[in-house]
DNA sequence: CTTGAAATAATAGAGAA
DNA sequence: TTCTCTATTATTTCAAG
């Protein structure tokens, strides 16, 4: 693995591959191979290269929360007091498991959070009862996504 | 596929089963099998039914942005002009790959977009030479995010 | 859900362009 | 180096019980 901020270069094969994968993760590398006209070894090789620079992170499933019943997302800004270290209050937010995302970020907040909710109720439990709680939480603003328009990865 | 508001029941296999596979795609079913003891094609057979449920979304390759100097991120709230009509704002952000996300959200924005940049000159670039340029787009405000400090799933 | 068989894929090693 | 070819092992997938 590089150093985390060191570039790596991919040529355009590679970005083939990366594209097939990206898309799905369980596509066969011999089908990508029959793709791009290439052997399986070869991909096989160049995908063991890849994982060595640290340019891919692993793979994932995705699966859809609306069909777990999960159809409320929001971004909620957190105010936090200046005796709070952030650290601290991000332990605490990765037990709340609605919180999938944590950013400590510039301007107005100390900490941008993504949470998933069942419906609103659920989130103003989430808010009053979990993220309000923890100390040094001084103010939040709830932003509703209504709607998710795109979603998507870097594009290689 | 379900509708998608339909809730769907998974028993104690199916929540192993995705949870590993949502840790790592590429996961042998086998593997699976042994490690919770029932057969391949029990998996096998109760993926297809995840499947068909719609509860599984596919599965992807997370590829490290940093490993291809890709290291700012930023969020920025949209202010659209009355005029301007969400879609046509979301179809010309489409077209800027630097934008990874978009929602449209209640509160102070129209519209949140996540975006993702070589460095803080690239994103300024994008700011001003492709987000600002969009016709309807009065005002952002931009928040960096200095370090995600959570990033999952729903947990299951 | 299981078994078992057939088709397909992953992977390692040797050697050529 | 990066590829191809080949052989071995492992996995996927299907049909039947």
């Amino acid at each position: 693995m590089k150093s985390d901020n060191e570039k790596v270069k991919i040529d355009g094969i590679d970005k083939k591959i990366l594209r097939f994968l990206m898309d799905d993760a369980r596509k066969p590398v011999l089908e990508i191979a029959r793709n791009i006209g290439i052997s399986g070894a070869a991909i096989h090789q160049r995908l063991r290269k890849l994982e060595a620079s640290g340019l891919l992170a692993g793979s994932k499933f995705i699966i859809n929360p609306k069909i777990m019943g999960y159809t409320t997302m929001a971004y909620i800004g957190i105010y936090l007091d200046k005796a709070m270290s952030n650290p601290i209050a991000v332990k605490q937010l990765e037990k709340i498991p609605e919180v999938l995302e944590c950013h400590y970020t510039t301007g107005n907040w100390s900490i941008l959070i993504k949470v998933l909710c069942r419906d609103n109720e659920h989130l103003m439990q989430v808010l009053n009862k979990e993220i309000q709680q923890i100390e040094g939480v001084s103010r939040t603003e709830t932003f509703i996504s209504l709607a998710q328009q795109i979603d998507r990865q870097i594009t290689i």
